[in-house]
DNA sequence: GTAGGATGCTAAC
DNA sequence: TTAGCCTCCTACG
């Protein structure tokens, strides 16, 4: 689950517990000394930039999380305090829920200069409304990386993943071996708009990444009145029909990670 | 019921 | 470059 979309829920999950203060532990260990730093303290507030999310406590801390790949957080909502389950890094205690974390990439305590220096590494948000992808064109138009890398390269655009990366360059018709430099100013800007809409359509959908829902965009060429039996239009299709073409979904490995796309929509 | 891959990154080598 | 995180989901039987 956790591209930016689920990051930013989270975000908003925690917003509502600002003021609130917040017993700290660590069942299964390798938070507990500071858990035990910043246990008590009211939370002050929350961000989310890219798939990193921010917890700020009383006296300029912040828990920094990365999820990665199987982190994930458990809600248990009620006064109740209920049995652990499996190996959970972070406990938090408040007055009517406990949040438990577990398989977390990164789980640490910032000051905020450590803060600052991971937002200076990653790069412009689409879920960030303030950011815009203006900034980056000059970088876009002279970088040899294909799209398919610069997608996922979070020190430029920061909270797409694998899923995100596949649908938008579908939904655009973009061939994922395109290098940055070979697109135009306004393609890269509708790569951008395209990337706000599905992310916050993700945060919208509870943070399950649904592409085909109704209400988005369709790609170019889509036949009237089709059925959609997955939430995505290529992700993990591989072999499949293309929705608007019917030819085999092809898988290929760009990044390091699994790409999907229609050879013909994307030629 | 079980096996295996994955929406991702860090740290050790 | 590779192992590790340690969970969830899907495909398979």
């Amino acid at each position: 689950m956790p591209e930016g979309h689920s990051i930013r829920r989270l975000a908003d999950q925690w917003e509502k517990y600002v003021g609130q203060q917040f017993l700290l532990a660590s069942p299964q260990g390798r938070f507990g000394t500071q858990a035990a730093l910043l246990s008590a303290k009211r939370l002050i507030s929350t961000d989310a930039h890219g798939k990193h999310l921010f917890l700020e406590f009383e006296g300029k801390n912040f828990i920094h999380i990365h999820l990665g790949l199987y982190g994930a957080f458990r809600w248990h909502h009620g006064t109740s305090t209920p049995a652990v389950r499996g190996a959970v890094r972070l406990r938090a205690v408040g007055d009517n829920v406990t949040v438990d974390l577990s398989g977390p990439t990164v789980c640490e305590v910032l000051d905020e200069n450590g803060k600052s220096a991971i937002h200076a590494r990653l790069g412009v948000d689409p879920l960030r409304s303030e950011d815009s992808i203006e900034n980056l064109l000059p970088w876009l138009k002279q970088s040899s990386w294909p799209i398919g890398k610069t997608l996922l390269e979070q020190s430029k655009i920061a909270g797409i993943g694998n899923v995100y990366r596949a649908e938008i360059l579908f939904l655009l018709g973009l061939n994922p071996h395109r290098l940055s430099s070979d697109l135009s100013e306004d393609e890269w800007r509708e790569v951008w708009a395209m990337s706000r809409i599905l992310l916050e359509a993700g945060v919208r959908h509870k943070g399950r990444i649904f592409t085909t829902a109704e209400e988005l965009p369709k790609p170019a060429n889509l036949p009237l009145e089709t059925k959609f039996s997955g939430r995505t239009y290529v992700y993990k299709r591989t072999g499949e029909p293309c929705v608007v073409c019917s030819t085999a979904v092809l898988q290929q490995e760009l990044a390091s990670r699994t790409l999907y796309w229609c050879p013909t929509c994307q030629a």
